[in-house]
DNA sequence: GTGTATTTATAGCCTTGGCTATACCTGATA
DNA sequence: TATCAGGTATAGCCAAGGCTATAAATACAC
């Protein structure tokens, strides 16, 4: 491979980096929704952003957001639902959260360090890694 | 624990993983200006753009933020250098890089896809988390 | 049913990290 | 040495994701 090509390639997995970043918060409003409907049967704003430890402005742009982009419903004073896409990827991002936090812990990972860590890991978990990480720990 | 309580202590993960986040550009730009200047004896501008895959101007700026940090020194049309604490972060960055997409190898995934997540994993592992790393890759 | 307290929305600001277009150096060549 | 091509800097734009202050709507208590 030539030098260039090596560059174009590194410049790729930056940009996949990047993108995996814009999807991040994304995912942790819509997996905190998704927790707040199943403990509390709603999610109101004001809990979305203490939990979030955002101020509460904050968290009804990033509700906007979810509704922008499909994956949450909301009419105003009212609480927040997902979508069928948005619960859909509440599911999968909570068993991935579950997957990583597991590897951690296997490869002797501390659980504090591993619930720590996991939050900012998860989101640039590919499924080809989440796959590996499955078979792991399913093979010890 | 209460629930109030564990609703703090989830809103700091979250506030970690963001400052993570803010730490990780920088981390990205130190190793590249370290590797550019290891392979070519200089770093400059237009090779830090293409190798992080950015317009040109944005490597401008994110050079500019080194140098406020006291990460890298540059002046005006010639290239970036880095500091003496540069130089050490840019060390520690590239040594848990290669340690991640080890771990990850050695779990099982696949080398390739290795070095694609490794790009975004590696800014949210911890120091423990990189000590359990460098036991379990050992201990095999 | 009125008034007050709480919750949510809105306005407006900041920083970061992207971009394009353009101006300005610098160095190599004719 | 004058010119010009290429590299770098600057200006100015955008979106995201924070914030505070304030307005508006809801809910509750009396």
């Amino acid at each position: 491979m030539t030098e260039r090509d090596e560059s174009l390639q590194q410049a790729d997995r930056f940009a996949r980096a990047r993108e995996a970043q814009s999807m991040a918060l994304l995912e942790d409003y819509v997996e905190l929704v998704s927790d707040l409907l199943a403990e509390h049967g709603e999610a109101r704003i004001a809990d979305i952003a203490s939990r979030m430890g955002v101020a509460q402005p904050t968290a009804t742009k990033a509700v906007a957001r979810l509704k922008r982009e499909g994956l949450a419903t909301a009419r105003p004073y009212r609480g927040v639902f997902l979508t069928d896409e948005g619960a859909a990827l509440a599911d999968r991002v909570r068993a991935r959260h579950r997957t990583v936090v597991a590897l951690l812990i296997a490869v002797g990972v501390p659980e504090e360090t591993a619930e720590l860590d996991a939050e900012g890991i998860e989101h640039h978990v590919s499924d080809r890694t989440l796959a590996a990480f499955e078979q792991f720990l399913k093979g010890r």
